[in-house]
DNA sequence: CTCGTAAAGCTAATTAGATTAGCTTTATGG
DNA sequence: CCATAAAGCTAATCTAATTAGCTTTACGAG
């Protein structure tokens, strides 16, 4: 028999879009090596255990956020900006809920945790969209904080059915870009 | 030996101060008949399983929340029944963590999950703290929607450790609840 | 007071997953 | 052509959930 010839980045690949598929929860060693074609202890050639899988699963989503969010923030500014920014974290929620959900939900291991600095990229470009806002020093940390606050609480909401009524989440969304754009004009 | 005399009450109140102690996640039928002093198997006869128990866990929050969030509404409008409106919940989910990630990340079984009832009765005091910012009927859900995201994300992302700068998470919640204040004040 | 019964416990056994130990095979550089 | 490290594999162990079937206690009806 052929050797699939994997290595950790293949291993961690393929479990991110597994946890796209069934839940970053349900992600599991079997379910893994099995749509790697190999048998679930080889796994363990590519990881140290389940939670390094997840974590790297983690560390690779929030990487590709931060450049996602980068790349649409790039030129922009104000509340083009902003709907920018959202949209796009929005969007990476809805298209990879597994990967999003590993990204947001993920234990930092320590201060020289890989995983901080990918976050911290992803909070750069918010920084860099509030910008054009003019908000002062000292309240930069509150309003970047209250963005992710918010984008954050909308994407789970919505992903564990919080949102029962009948009334659009992206209309909601919209509004809450509005109320985000106001709010942030005024407290200049 | 004596009988314990276990009801399902019971165990799911000891199932959710243990959660709060070593987290929802980590809440696991082992652990729990330890608490209780009897052997796992016995928690069979109160609960169908642990997503049951997990379940039971998320309505007994829930309620518990609605009743808080009640209470501290009452008599209270405007700026001042907001900012009692989120401080609940804030000390909710502090002093609470456990029972607050269980009532906010379970799924609702169906349109008559008693969990549905419960988080229906906090999303009616919401409703009740916004009433004096005489928003258009039109926009009330999505005030409501913003304003669950920003305290789920917030409560979220302080849980995971999400905020690793030097500023006081409090001052950031104070800075929130200024800043939602005057938004719906100026979506009059 | 005594008996029947349902509820509340218990032990033993099964199953699913994660993880470890130790063996085998494939690529590859020398 | 060979040595060896990497990538797989099988077998075995461990933890946690769950099921089956037996035992004991509380308690109301006679």
């Amino acid at each position: 028999m052929p050797r699939a010839g994997l290595n950790r980045r293949d291993v961690i690949a393929a479990a991110a879009e597994l946890a796209d598929e069934v839940g970053f929860q349900q992600l599991t060693m079997g379910l893994l090596a099995q749509r790697l074609g190999i048998r679930t202890p080889s796994l363990y050639k590519h990881v140290t255990d389940l939670a390094d899988l997840k974590h790297g699963v983690a560390i690779q989503a929030m990487a590709a956020v931060g450049e996602e969010v980068r790349d649409a923030v790039a030129g922009r500014s104000g509340r083009d900006a902003l709907t920018a920014l959202l949209g796009t974290m929005r969007s990476y929620a809805m298209t990879h809920p597994g990967r999003y959900a590993a990204a947001n939900s993920t234990l930092r291991t320590g201060p020289d945790d890989p995983l901080l600095a990918a976050s911290n990229r992803v909070i750069d470009s918010i920084s860099a969209a509030l910008r054009g806002y003019g908000i002062a020093d000292a309240d930069m940390v509150h309003a970047i904080r209250t963005i992710r606050s918010t984008i954050h609480g909308f994407a789970l909401l919505q992903e564990t059915d919080g949102f029962q009524w009948s009334a659009d989440p992206a209309d909601t969304f919209d509004w809450m870009i509005q109320f985000i754009d106001r709010g942030l004009k005024a407290s200049r």
